[in-house]
DNA sequence: TTATTTATTTTAGTAACTAAAATAAATAAA
DNA sequence: TTTATTTATTTTAGTTACTAAAATAAATAA
């Protein structure tokens, strides 16, 4: 039973370095290293016509207050920008700059790549394989639950 | 191939949630919430004779500051205590009180447990199982350097 | 005794937030 | 129409979890 300890002690090393590089800024085609923070929340604005503050807050499951703390941010770096409709004074939108574009680019594709990858080898697998990898999630998904549900509290 | 790509997915949200949970403070035993830093330093310091400050940052991996803010911390909350040996007034060093070491058996216990509960599923596989789940880790692990070698430059 | 090394602490700064107060615009009610 | 309320955004102060660099102090070497 040596070898399942090892696959244990290995998950929690995996994880550990998964997490860590999550912490480091990387760069995404454009001359600054974006944090996650900051990639997420191009990824979230998109190309295209833009949003508003409060729906990329929804959506990114963060404050209006820290929007505006990393929206000041991307708009110091060029690439975002801030602009109000004629017929509402109120509401802020966001939108990609060119800039912030060919982040978001980078980062789709970064994250294609990575996606690629993996499905190539799950597309190795057989129906029973896959199954294995399943069930796996399963035990893992089970136990997560009573760690939230003792927050609640 | 639908059933791989919704693996792919699954595996995204279980990392999310795991992150999350993280960074939520937990009790163990003690009156007050712990933080995963706090927790991994009570852990680091182990009950019985103590370590001193600059042996800890390199078991942590952090910096010394880094050591003195987290101690600063758990000597409020009277969790650890700091003293000096009569032959060394240079160094300080560190060890758990009584509650100390109750949040630090609560820890390892509560890791014991998760631990013990997918052993348990781990053992109910066979061998072919368990080299599923291992090549798993090594298309991960293979892919995980990349990010690493990156940055070194 | 002076210089250097080693150990620790302090300070200032960063990322990634939150919660609450302040501000301002839009809508509803009196 | 004026006042009140709601909605949208920003500001401020605070927190966790760090780092890097400067300051301090004790121990060892020159």
């Amino acid at each position: 039973m040596k070898d399942r300890l090892k696959l244990l002690n290995r998950a929690a090393r995996i994880q550990y370095r998964i997490d860590s590089n999550n912490k480091r800024p990387r760069p995404f085609g454009t001359s600054y290293l974006m944090y996650q923070s900051e990639i997420h929340f191009i990824d979230a604005i998109g190309p295209g016509d833009g949003l508003n503050a409060s729906e990329l807050s929804r959506k990114l499951g963060i404050t209006n207050g820290a929007v505006t703390q990393i929206a000041a941010k991307l708009l110091e770096k060029n690439l975002i920008l801030k602009y109000r409709k004629d017929e509402n004074k109120k509401e802020v939108y966001l939108k990609l700059t060119e800039e912030g574009v060919i982040a978001f680019e980078n980062h789709r594709l970064f994250h294609k790549e990575l996606n690629d990858r993996m499905l190539e080898y799950l597309e190795g697998l057989s129906g029973e394989q896959i199954d294995v990898i399943s069930g796996l999630m399963d035990v893992i998904e089970n136990y997560l639950p009573d760690i939230e549900k003792e927050e609640e509290k």
